[in-house]
DNA sequence: TAGATCATGTAATTTGTTACATGATTCG
DNA sequence: CGAATCATGTAACAAATTACATGATCTA
């Protein structure tokens, strides 16, 4: 009741509400229709979700009042949730938030957009790589373990973690190039 | 009560009780300490989630006799355990899975060393990474939306998708080469 | 002897899943 | 005119999180 922070479909929502108000409907096509789909689509995830926004003062819902007989009741971003968003933003990546969901880190910055300046989400990237970095350093020190508990796979799965991990951090890098760029080329 | 398919976390316990009878305690300590560390080590998921696998026959209870005053109720694979494991084993990789959760192809990659012939097993890894790729081509259809959309953080995000699940695939070519090694190596 | 760690668990709450229910509208 | 899609939701259930509760044993 008192819960401070939102999950993470909560603040994909608000994510989405920001740019334009939607409906429930519309929500489950976008989800199911763009990299977003690791969100479930099914109503039974959805308009609660939007309802508990609602009661929190985050959203406000009106009624589409052009199509009388079919009502589309449109979500659309409240101040309060702009800055339940803004906050959201400025929070770092932790080692737990990376074990305990790993998109949550992306999802934040794909939806920071505009509430940080470039160097603070500059700041965001160098942290999150830190994060991935260190706890690349822990899958590595797993490494002589798993080779010594035999079996091959749970080589090859640490593997495929470590190789994960490098992927990210390796955009961590290439993002904040990026964003460096796109700076320089604006005088 | 009749659901035929276990949660991620029952597989990842039956897993473990394949190799040895654990207590709560030592999975919450396995759970903190190696790379299965995305499981919640809390008692409130683990206890539970034993005392479900136990209902269902999976798993067998014993008192750690060896210590009288100080109990530990071990937790043993049994049979139906093991067929459990083996069914799962068997199923392959689909695009709902690699949404819904992306470790699973990895867990039981993980955990079906035994139960497939080295062929099923590189069989199981050409379907993974088969469905890997088809997701990178519906990725990579995004690129012209995204960049359209306006906003650099989405676009940034989205060759973070791209970037992680190529790894993915990468591994899946690399892991086939070290199981055809390791099976040319044996005459 | 006080605090950390071993070791077990439960209770309340929240969330998500699956399945169902309803009805309008559009398209072939 | 029938099927697909638009559009909204609820109800029952399963699962996880957080917090709490309890007490033994080891260690500084």
């Amino acid at each position: 009741m008192d819960r401070e922070s939102l999950t993470l479909l909560e603040y994909a929502l608000l994510g989405l509400l920001r740019i334009v108000p939607l409906s429930g409907y519309d929500v489950q096509r976008i989800f199911a229709s763009t990299p977003l789909g690791h969100f479930s689509s099914s109503p039974g995830a959805i308009y609660p979700a939007l309802k508990r926004l609602e009661k929190r003062g985050l959203v406000r819902f009106t009624v589409d009042a052009s199509t009388e007989l079919r009502p589309r009741r449109l979500s659309a971003l409240a101040e309060p949730g702009m800055g339940a968003l803004d906050a959201w933003a400025h929070e770092p990546v932790t080692r737990d938030e990376l074990l305990r969901d790993g998109r949550a880190p992306v999802l934040r910055f794909s939806l920071m957009e505009g509430f940080l300046s470039t160097s603070d989400v500059i700041g965001y990237l160098r942290g999150y790589g830190d994060v991935v970095r260190a706890y690349l350093d822990e899958l590595r020190e797993q490494r002589p373990l798993a080779e010594g508990a035999g079996g091959l796979h749970p080589l090859l799965s640490l593997e495929h973690g470590i190789r994960g991990y490098e992927a990210q951090a390796a955009w961590t890098d290439w993002a904040i190039e990026q964003l460096q760029e796109r700076e320089d080329g604006l005088p």
